[in-house]
DNA sequence: CTGTTAGCGCGTTCAA
DNA sequence: TTGAACGCGCTAACAG
């Protein structure tokens, strides 16, 4: 069973090059004081076996590894691949590396499923720091260096990126009532995730400024989610007095109502408008492009990146109150129209 | 500067349970042989501490963490999320996690860029084995479980899973071809890669199957990427003797040709036809729909991690040639079809 | 049942 | 310029 070539470690290099450890240990470090010769035997030997560190064993000591982390529920969403994109976008222009820990779904995630994460890769530290992407707890507890994208709270630990939630899902509503719409259908997020409640907030405010009452019936629980946004757009679009328009948490859901209107022969935006949030990329592909809020994802993928590049290299970072801002901003496509007159 | 907490170790909790590091190891490790009222005591602390044990300090020890490397060129392409989202579905459903290494991009690869990060992960055992995409080299050396995605030679060192590629891109050439196509582009992918080369060839037979000779001018060399693609379907749409078809060797290109097409004020499919390969997400959103040959990416993610975690369980696998290979299909949507009668 | 001892593979002193 | 000794946080073997 053991048959195998064998873990290959500085030792064996150091044998085989007739010198200590120590010695291979500072010409792999770029250290001056070696000899060109045996500079030049080590590099041979390292060549020849194949050699390189032990990312686990080196961090362990060295408390340095030039490599990023980054932690994520999963890795398969829309939504985290655009995170990712922005991080493997700044990551690609530094010389670093980057390592991404997920356990490959929320659903797996118990309480402190984010605490006990962060600190594997950070104790013993096997990355110089991470970046933690809509965590629900904001109690870390490091010395390393960590960046929270999302964070569940206003008020969080450590410098984080977040978005204008609410005024975003406001401009949204606004929009959407500029449009003539009265009865608004709402799919909420993970209720759990403040980003989630705040864009419900901005609908009610939304409503609340155009003088419309709420109605607890068009509110409808999502999870960002498309399987449960369809469920949720089809209570919506069946009810009695049909809402015009829907804004679903995120473009996901919002995916959902696509697929709940096709079923139930309605025609957006000409019998419901529909408005989502984040501006996924596939936003712009769907029939009718959808018109949503952008939160700049990919931005604050590197906005992120950044902002732990420098605190690992020591520098402050100045921030108020520990956050940066990125507004959101409504991309206006093809899913909204005004409301059919003999509607409502 | 070091005023945050410290990074807690199994010491920390150690003190202030009153009992030694190993006991809280076997506590942690649920090992049989501790008392109702220690275990309950340290698990107390524990939470209270917010502490986890560093993967790094573990897997040095016990080569055993349940976690599952996956080291990729870069984690930003389509290519690679779709490979993503298989690996993240695979481990979601079971009691593993996910880390993903990269260095965000392959230009920023050297050649052994791969032999080093499979090593850094695996020696020291920070996972169980590793899932390699598209490595330009296969000589690992390793004790370590690994498999291949996507592997630059017909017999790997490693299990590795492969797609059809030659047979693939040969029966894109046969639906154009049977379409009445005679002169057809093709932009090919990265030439480096072995799959780029299987789909030349592909692209080749299909010609000489339909007894077309062959034009090297009609071939441009790609790279995978939609930038290079553009450039590449602007010189072949620019050409005297302007070719009915153009074949992508990845959807990626095929944008490309889209945005080429569109600048020249050429409509497909009815001035040329698109054809390309991988089948991501985004081709049926594209305007028309993209046919294009399906190598079902994610199911290749999910395979891959399937023969990983049975070699890392011990079990064989018992493979042909080392290879496991998914079949490859043309799917059909809107951006082909038969010449114009004139052109040509 | 629990504590002590000995490393895992590496980087870092400090003498030589 | 080099090498031996030590420590990182943890687990496994062996005592008690």
């Amino acid at each position: 069973m053991k048959r195998r070539p064998k873990t290959i470690t500085i030792q064996d290099v150091a044998r085989k090059a007739g010198v200590s450890v120590s010695t291979v240990s500072r010409v792999l470090n770029w250290k001056s004081d070696v000899s060109e010769e045996t500079i030049e035997k080590v590099r041979a030997i390292v060549r020849e076996l194949g050699y390189a560190s032990s990312l686990a064993a080196r961090g362990m000591r060295s408390h340095r590894t030039n490599v990023i982390g980054l932690i994520m529920p999963d890795v398969a969403s829309p939504y985290g691949h655009e995170v990712m994109r922005g991080v493997n976008r700044a990551i690609a222009n530094l010389d670093k590396d980057l390592l991404i820990y997920t356990s490959g779904s929320w659903e797996k995630e118990d309480i402190d499923y984010y605490e006990r994460s962060y600190v594997m890769l950070l104790n013993g530290g096997i990355t110089d720091g991470a970046i933690v992407v809509t965590p629900t707890s904001t109690h870390f507890r490091t010395h390393a260096p960590l960046v929270i994208i999302d964070p569940n709270t206003e008020t969080p630990d450590f410098p984080a990126v977040i978005s204008t939630n609410r005024e975003g899902a406001f401009a949204a509503m606004n929009y959407l009532t500029g449009l003539g719409h009265r009865r608004i259908g709402f799919i909420t997020g993970r209720l759990i995730l403040a980003s989630a409640n705040q864009r419900l907030q901005g609908y009610k405010d939304g409503l609340a400024a155009a003088g419309i009452p709420l109605d607890e019936e068009l509110i409808a629980i999502g999870d960002y989610s498309t399987e449960v946004g369809i469920t949720c757009a089809r209570r919506l679009l069946s009810l009695a007095d049909r809402p015009t328009a829907i804004f679903a948490a995120n473009d996901m859901s919002a995916m959902g109502v696509y697929q709940a209107a096709r079923e139930l022969g309605l025609h957006i935006p000409r019998d419901v408008s529909v408005i989502g949030f984040d501006n996924l990329r596939e936003a712009v592909y769907l029939n009718p492009p959808l018109t949503t809020v952008d939160q700049f994802l990919e931005k604050t993928g590197m906005v992120a990146t950044e902002m732990l590049v420098k605190l690992a290299a020591g520098e402050p970072l100045s921030l108020e109150n520990n956050l940066y801002t990125i507004p959101t901003q409504l991309v206006i496509r093809d899913s909204c129209a005004r409301p059919l007159p003999c509607a409502g």
